[in-house]
Order: C-alpha cells, then structure tokens, then sequence
DNA sequence: TGTACATCAGTGAACGCGCGTTCACTGATGTAC
DNA sequence: TGTACATCAGTGAACGCGCGTTCACTGATGTAC
C-alpha cells in the first residue's frame, strides 16, 4: 500500500484505537500488537508510526472505552429526559442482562478493564482514566437527585453490586449459577427504593 | 541436590502449588513457571517432574486457594459458635479491610481469580471449582438460618456487593475513591438487615 | 546389618515460539516551483 | 495547471527476550540380595 493520505491515516489511527478498545475489553490488554493490528486491518509494523508504545496505546484505549461509556448514560439520561429513577431502572436492565455479560467488547469498561487496570501501576493513565470513570458512574446511579449526587456513597455501593454481579457472572458463565447471580442482584437493585 | 527422599518431594511438591496459589492471587496466573519455582525455592526444570502442565497447576492452585478459605468461614463459624450474624458481620469487617485490598496473596480467591478464571476456558477445573467456591460462599452470606440458605439469592447479592467493592477498591487504588468503595460497601452491607 | 545397583527428584542448558519493537524499503501523497 | 522531488504511512523481515517445555546428566535414595 505504501504512503496514504493523512485523512486516510487519522481514520486508520482511530480504527485502531477503536479495535483495541473492543479487543482489550473482550480479551485482557495482553492481546497482541499484531493480532491487534490484523483486526483493525493493518500489518504489525504500521504499529509504531502511530504509538510510541503498545503502553500508550492500552491509555488510549482504555480512555476511549470510557469517553464511549460516558456518552452512552448522557444519552440514557436525555432519553428520559431527565427521569433519573427510569433512567437507572433502564441501564440496570441492560447491564445485568445475559448479553452484557456475552458481549464484553462492547460493554461496560469498568468491568472489563479492572484486572487490568489493577494489575497495570498505580501512576499509569489508564488507572487516572478508570478512576474517573468510576466517580462518573458512581454518581449517576446515587439516589440523590442531582448531578454531583449528595454524599455519593449510595451509588458507589449499588455500583459495586452491579459491577460485582457482572464480573461474577463471566467467571462462572457455563454453570446456572451465572444467571442466578444476574437475577439476584438484579432484585437486590430494583426492589426497596 | 540430584535425588531427594519421598517425604522431601512431596513437600517440596505441597510448596509449589501453595506458592503459586499465593502468586496466582497477587499477580495473575500469568506468572512465570520460572518465577514460581524460584519463589519456592527450586529450579525450573524439577517442574516437570511434578505437574503434566502448567494448566494442571493452575487447576491445582486454584482448588487449593479455595479449600484455604472454605477451612477459614468454617473456623470463623466455629469460633462464633453458630452465631451466624456475628461470624458474618467479622468476615464482611475483614473482607472489606485495607489490610485484605493490599493482601490479595492471602486473600479472597473469588476476587482474586474472578478474571484468570474468565479468561479460560469453560471446560476448566479451575472453573469448576470457582463455581462451587461462590455457591458455598453465598450460602455463608445468605440471611436464611441455615447452611443452604433458602433461595439464596439474597447471599448471591451480598456477595456480589463485597467482591465487587474489594475488586474496585484494588482498581482505583491510589485514589482517596479506594477508600470511600471499601466504607460505602460495608456500610450498605451491614445496616437495615 | 552390609553391599550393589536401579530409580528418579532436582539441575541447568537448550528447544521452538510468540512477544514488543526496530528497520530498510516502497511508492502514493503533499509540496515547491 | 504541470513537473520534480521530498515526505512518510504502511510493509514485512528481522532483533532480542522470556515464555512453556524438553532433555542429558547427577548423585542421594530406596531396594534387592
């Protein structure tokens, strides 16, 4: 193919964040920078004259899944207008559903990174990125009507459940048990409000 | 060394899979074969003499992991002498601990595994026995007086809350929001029972 | 109980392989005139 | 607008390295007499 546009590359560049976005979330950050790069159609060696190192590319990455999840609930929340209690009642029906848990590339990065995240060093941006994340989330599902949401510890705790319920899920995906866990921290969320 | 007596191999076999079940929780079951022998104080190549494969380790690691813990509630029930709340109560004030974020090698498999176990295939030992460590676990948690605890989904999630507050609280460590998930879960978990 | 020998747990060098990364090369793109 | 040339995104072979695994070797252990 040899030299492309620079429209053409900034597209090819954004595919492959985008690819590693969904490959990472789907499969854990060690998935391959050619495995990677096949995916988003590419060859290995394009690799590093897009990314210093596969490093920034997992930072970038795992902020793109976040920018994605954040305009996902801006949506939600404009959907219903406002309706904060019908909004969170809609995103927990989708969260702890059975494709959620088959469907880690497109789902929530939370979920699907925190292994990864932990496990990556504490002054790495992926981690200053997934932190935010987690306020973000945490107060949209408080029970306090506004934005900043109160004290906010009721929503990092039904996050917790929610979070907890869905990773358990995977692990035990195969067993009856996975969908048990979805149904019981399902009525663990939505009853006695 | 060259050959070494039964009762010496056996032990020396004892220390490996115990050593990796404290690597595999701290780390990840990516841990090198090399490194685990090391840290148990043997060379590389005696692994082979012990294990088919890295696999059967892993398998072996983790069902070990979990016949630590099942012995640990069982201690924790007998020393509250049947005072189910009260045993609760302790385990949920360790569980949620600092101590317990920072000390993954010794600490919960459930949480520590969650995503190795995931990962791997559905077909796996090491599944199966996750599987059946969360069901036992949730009936510890599980309100209902006794052992199996009714329906149980109200064990499934409570624990749901506490794995998912410990796994968070491992991912956003750092920031002072590691701290408040640890707090705001073990306050939901502990009032209105 | 003492001797002769087979066994086999542990050692450390070596294997093929896939990883992240580098590099010489290509040729269409973008620019200078 | 057309021509000449420098740029640089993408290619694919190659790099050093660490991985899981194998193997020839060692020598104390366990066994047979």
């Amino acid at each position: 193919m040899s030299r492309v546009s620079q429209a053409q590359a900034e597209e090819n560049r954004r595919r492959v964040v985008d690819t590693a976005s969904r490959l990472f979330r789907e499969q854990g950050t060690q998935v391959s920078v050619a495995d990677l790069m096949k995916a988003a159609g590419l060859t290995h060696g394009a690799f590093y004259k897009q990314f210093a190192s596969k490093e920034e590319l997992v930072d970038e990455a795992t902020a793109h899944a976040f920018a994605e999840l954040a305009q996902r609930y801006a949506v939600e929340l404009q959907q219903y207008d406002g309706q904060r209690d019908t909004a969170q009642r809609a995103l927990i029906d989708a969260y702890l559903s059975v494709q959620h848990r088959d469907g880690a590339a497109d789902g929530c990065p939370v979920a699907a990174l925190a292994v990864d995240v932990a496990r990556g060093g504490e002054d790495r941006e992926a981690r200053r990125v997934y932190t935010e994340g987690v306020v973000d989330f945490a107060a949209f599902l408080s029970s306090a009507g506004d934005e900043d949401g109160g004290e906010g510890g009721d929503g990092i705790a039904r996050l917790c459940t929610l979070f907890g319920a869905l990773v358990l899920s995977r692990a035990t995906k195969g067993s009856p048990l996975s969908e048990e866990i979805l149904t019981a921290a399902h009525a663990a969320l939505t009853e006695a409000r």
